[in-house]
DNA sequence: TGTCAGGTCCTCA
DNA sequence: TGAGGACCTGAC
């Protein structure tokens, strides 16, 4: 991969493993959005840019090389070697190898741990749409102006000094529902650091994942997803209901308890149970299966 | 109108 | 420990 700086932004030459429609569409972030012309823009570590794929490159518009250098790069992941991975996924069975071939363009980013907490939470019992709206209202209200983009205003997510600013009563208006407790309590106990995020890197995960449920309105699942996509434990294995429909109809796992089919996952892929979950995911959520 | 969605919390055995 | 019900919201 070469890296070239164009005006207002970088072009990443003959780049593998790298397809924005499965990294964005994966389920693991909620502040990228489609394009018409097929671009996604986002907001992350208070920017925006715009993704394009173009042939073998891709496109980051709306940046420079220090930013590229100092956060993109890890963000994308792109130290890591994804063929290999996929590779090593697919020699396990059949369903891996299918999963692998039909999201062949995901990477996991490593987003930040804090909005990660928060955006998880809203994602309990929830739909896609929703989350974006609920994120997109709490960074508006409470988050800084960033600039504008394409004729569109974009905000950051707030800090946690800034989200505190704000009462129940507004984070329900900001169409978080029942959650919006939740995020009022976990706020508080990050900022007196009940649970201290840049600890949870040094952790090993079952610790980690321990510490993450002491959150409010954080359970097992919103813990692994907040693990693996803001805390890079790739060893997490988030299990919710489609995760479930894949263990059934792929492995053969009876109807057990979210917990069992946790372990029961965690068991079967190991330290790389995070990128499974990635690819089997994505695949059976396209693909419908499963789904009665 | 009722059901359901990328779960969690609370209660009760 | 584990099962069962309640829960914002809005789309179908």
């Amino acid at each position: 991969m070469k890296v070239i700086e164009i005006e207002n932004g970088i072009i990443l030459k003959d780049i593998k493993d790298f397809e924005p429609s499965h990294i964005f569409d994966c389920g693991q972030c909620f502040r990228w959005m489609r394009e018409d012309d097929g671009s996604y823009t986002g907001v992350c570590f208070g920017r925006v840019i715009n993704v394009k794929k173009d042939g073998e490159d891709v496109i980051i518009d709306n940046t420079n090389m220090d930013d590229f250098n100092n956060i993109w790069y890890e963000y994308f992941d792109l130290g890591r070697d994804y063929s290999t991975l996929k590779k090593e996924l697919a020699k396990r069975d059949d369903n891996l190898k299918k999963a692998t071939e039909f999201g062949e363009g995901i990477r996991i980013l490593k987003q930040d741990g804090w909005e990660m907490i928060i955006s998880f939470i809203i994602s309990s019992n929830n739909r896609i749409p929703m989350i974006q709206r609920a994120i997109n209202n709490i960074s508006e209200k409470y988050g800084k102006e960033i600039g504008e983009y394409r004729g569109r205003k974009y905000y950051a997510f707030p800090t946690p000094n800034e989200l505190s600013a704000a009462s129940i009563e507004e984070l329900r208006d900001c169409k978080t529902g029942f959650r919006d407790k939740y995020i009022y309590e976990t706020t508080k106990m990050i900022i007196n650091k009940d649970v201290d995020i840049d600890s949870l890197y040094e952790m090993d995960s079952a610790k980690c994942h321990k510490e993450l449920m002491k959150l409010k309105g954080v359970g097992a699942k919103v813990a692994d997803c907040i693990a693996l996509f803001g805390i890079r434990k790739y060893d997490s294995f988030p299990v919710d209901v489609w995760v479930k429909r894949v263990m059934q109809e792929f492995y053969g796992a009876e109807d057990m308890s979210l917990t069992k089919m946790r372990n029961y996952g965690m068991d079967m892929f190991g330290e790389d149970a995070g990128f499974a979950q990635q690819y089997l995911f994505y695949y059976v959520r396209e693909m419908k299966i499963g789904q009665s």
